[in-house]
DNA sequence: CCTCCACAGGAAGCGCAGGAGT
DNA sequence: ACTCCTGCGCTTCCTGTGGAGG
């Protein structure tokens, strides 16, 4: 692209169609994009080719797995390469089949086969089958058009997690099961520890090859976003000290590459609004802001009834309250309401999702003869709670009864 | 050292929604 | 119309447990 000072034609005409006066390509710097271009990643890149290539001599791949923390660039390698191997399928005879799928996304086996055989063309409704009919079709119509397919499931360590690794075991069964085509898996995970719950014939037959991406360092999450910065916006209309921040900032817990391009995207609408020419380093400050208020205020208002209603109850007991405690107050809340009561056991699963969003802070201690429970408290800002549920219209005059 | 509190959290199963096949 | 399938939210029943107080 374009790196020297003197804008070309098409990029003042681009300012002039798009109207924004630091953006020329926005979607450079979105989460998904996949950058023709990967730093930093030659080794893993290499390593994937090499495990998929026999593909394109008709031989089955071995199955691989890739490991690294969020933002290490796993997915958009895996895509990188894909897209690569689609190009030089087209030469080949052999039908080649790619296939990717996140498993979080995805959440269930049986959506997952539903997927996959959307991708194959097999025909697998929405729901009514059974899981061994579903497998079963999609076994068939790979082995009767000779298909050689490639499943890249990302955030496999979700699916593990949620239904265990029967569905990995059946997929790596038939994957040696196949005569004619073939069928091989590309796992993505986040959990380096991934492995441990998998059966060991899983583990065998998944990970042939494994690939590590290491979290990225301060100066390369600088220098991937300069590289992006160069194509998603114009010349010179980014402070070097706002890369320098938006690195850092990204890169303090460990360098994750999303965070960093997220946080400078929204820096950039940030300075759009405001009619600036440059980000500056106060656009990164107030992005950041703006997105840890976002994420809070979108798991909030996303809650079910239930959750909110338990939220509430802690706001209304003080901070360090047992589950127990939280409980009664949740009770009498549902009844206040004219609700339903949940059981409490249903309501300590609720606590530990509140705990997971980040709403809420969950420890377990034991004060010995008195029992063991958890103490609770409220970690976000309560107006942000407070302003959001007033809106609600179950919860409104709840709310804002509170003290 | 043992006991026993006040829960944690796993397992199983129920009823329902939503949909396919027959 | 009827059967069969899965996912989801929930309940019921259950076993497990860290440590203060006896």
């Amino acid at each position: 692209m374009n790196s020297n000072n003197k804008p070309a034609l098409n990029e003042i005409f681009e300012k002039a169609l798009s109207g924004s006066k630091l953006f020329l390509k926005r979607e450079a710097l979105s989460f998904d994009y996949v950058p023709n271009k990967l730093l930093f990643r030659e080794n893993q890149i290499n390593l994937i080719a090499e495990s998929l290539s026999p593909i394109l001599r008709g031989a089955k791949p071995s199955n691989l797995i890739l490991y690294g923390q969020t933002g290490t660039g796993k997915t958009a390698t895996a895509k990188n390469v894909i897209n690569a191997l689609r190009n030089a399928s087209d030469k080949t005879s052999y039908e080649i089949k790619l296939c990717y799928i996140n498993a979080r996304i995805t959440g269930t086996e049986y959506r997952l086969l539903y997927e996959l055989g959307r991708e194959l063309k097999v025909n697998i409704p929405f729901t009514g089958l059974s899981i061994a009919e579903a497998s079963s079709r999609i076994i068939e119509e790979i082995r009767d058009k000779k298909l050689f397919s490639i499943l890249i499931l990302d955030e496999i360590d979700f699916l593990v997690k949620q239904h265990g690794d029967k569905i990995l075991y059946e997929f790596t069964r038939v994957g040696e099961r196949l005569s004619t085509g073939s069928l091989s898996m590309v796992g993505i995970s986040n959990d380096l520890r991934f492995k441990e719950l998998l059966d060991p014939r899983v583990i065998s037959s998944l990970s042939e090859e494994e690939v590590v991406f290491t979290p990225y360092s301060s100066t390369e999450l600088k220098s991937i976003l300069e590289e992006r910065t160069s194509i998603a916006l114009y010349p010179d209309s980014v402070s070097t000290g706002a890369i320098s921040l938006c690195a850092g900032l990204a890169g303090s817990e460990h360098g994750d590459a999303r965070r960093a391009v997220d946080l400078l995207r929204i820096s950039g609408e940030i300075a759009e609004r405001e009619n600036s020419l440059k980000i500056e380093e106060n656009h990164v400050r107030t992005a950041l802001k703006r997105i840890e208020q976002d994420r809070v205020n979108d798991s909030l208002t996303s809650l079910p009834i239930h959750a909110k209603l338990v939220l509430l109850s802690i706001l209304f007991t003080s901070n360090n309250k047992s589950t127990g405690e939280i409980y009664n107050e949740y009770s009498t809340l549902t009844n206040k309401c004219g609700m339903e009561t949940l059981t409490q056991r249903r309501i300590s699963t609720l606590i530990n999702e509140l705990d997971l969003l980040g709403l809420i802070s969950a420890k377990t201690i034991s004060q010995g003869r008195y029992g063991r429970t958890k103490k609770i408290t409220v970690s976000i800002q309560i107006s942000l709670i407070k302003e959001t549920f007033s809106k609600d219209p179950i919860l409104g005059e709840i709310t804002n009864s509170l003290p």
